[in-house]
DNA sequence: AATTTCACG
DNA sequence: ACGTACGTGAAATTA
């Protein structure tokens, strides 16, 4: 439609239409909020409304899931036929859907528990950050430490967009951030999201040091290792090519993080299924989702079971900073989330 | 069959 | 000069 000086295309020489690239043009046309609304609307319909349904097991009227083992290459498990690791949350209409999971049957209720912030106290753990590990241990909120300490200001003076702004550097240095990618998910200039960086890491060596040493140790062995010694095989690591190298070194930075989550819940999940047994309770584990678990759970069995699955979570891999998991219940899985 | 987009953590 | 945040799976579109 000729809205945009340099159209960003894709590697086919089509034009890009992906969100974030549409999100930028808002204001250029009135289309294109409307194609966005569609674009949300139509991914819910065709991928769930229309197909869950039909997914039910006629023997026992449920929906079942598979999970794999030996797909991801972190080590989590992933899930297909259907996924039930993706069904929506962060919309209104996307929150109906999640609505329609529910319990057995009226005596049972949902229980849902997940692990808080759990890689970035992974990665507070791994670099052993002093000041990291601190703001864990002081049970700070740690976006709002972190913009803190980026800002250059008292915990009290931290705004909303500051907060939200640390949240996303958060997220970004477990991916293995760049001050490019920084700008585009801020929309803010590269200089600005390289001073934020910058601040970063002055802030928190002890991650700037994890991140080097832990290249440092893929270029020299070709792996890099989870906590419980998960391997994972860079074999881009020694690249010429900056951007293929590039792309091994970020995983060399994510793998170990993700990674040891992924171990840490699984063996959580071990737990939890032993002691359930043990103790001949009726409580089910149906769901895992990354840092989440649900239950299945006899409404008399409720606090009990709260009991061992907060245990279990927390005991699962010792941390130099505190492990917390959030549960609740509820009549559905929104519910209970 | 490959690519693009978008749902989740 | 170049490309650019990690891990998935499913549906629609393109070639």
């Amino acid at each position: 439609m000729k809205i945009v000086e340099n159209p960003k295309q894709t590697k086919t020489k089509q034009y890009s239409t992906g969100e974030d690239i549409l999100i930028k043009l808002v204001n250029k046309h009135p289309i294109i909020s409307e194609i966005l609304e569609f674009r949300s609307l139509t991914k819910l319909k065709s991928t769930y409304v229309d197909v869950l349904p039909g997914l039910i097991n006629p023997r026992d009227g449920r929906i079942h899931t598979s999970y794999n083992q030996a797909v991801a290459a972190t080590g989590r498990l992933s899930s297909n036929n259907p996924n039930l690791q993706n069904i929506p949350i962060r919309t209104e209409k996307g929150r109906e859907i999640r609505k329609a999971f529910v319990p057995r049957n009226e005596k049972y209720t949902l229980l849902s528990a997940d692990y808080s912030q759990i890689e970035l106290r992974i990665i507070a753990h791994m670099s052993q950050d002093a000041d990291m590990i601190g703001d864990f241990r002081s049970g700070l909120d740690i976006h709002t430490a972190t913009a803190a300490k980026v800002y250059g200001i008292k915990l009290e003076d931290v705004t909303k967009e500051m907060r939200r702004n640390a949240k996303t550097v958060n997220f970004g240095i477990i991916y293995g951030i760049s001050s490019f990618g920084l700008s585009e998910r801020l929309n803010i200039p590269r200089k600005e999201s390289s001073e934020i960086i910058r601040q970063y890491f002055t802030k928190y060596p002890g991650i700037r040091q994890f991140m080097e040493k832990t290249i440092a140790f893929a270029r020299a062995h070709g792996f890099v290792e989870t906590m419980m010694g998960r391997r994972r095989y860079l074999r881009d690591i020694l690249s010429a090519n900056a951007t293929i190298r590039g792309f091994a070194e970020r995983n060399a930075i994510n793998a170990p993080i993700q990674g040891t989550a992924a171990d840490m819940i699984k063996i959580a999940m071990i737990d939890i299924f032993q002691e359930l047994n043990k103790r001949n309770l009726k409580a089910r584990m149906i769901m895992q989702v990354h840092d989440e678990l649900v239950f299945d759970v006899p409404k008399n069995e409720t606090e009990e079971v709260k009991i061992i699955v907060a245990d279990k979570m927390k005991n699962a891999i010792h941390l130099d900073v505190p492990v917390e998991t959030e549960m609740s219940i509820g009549e559905n899985w929104l519910e209970a989330h």
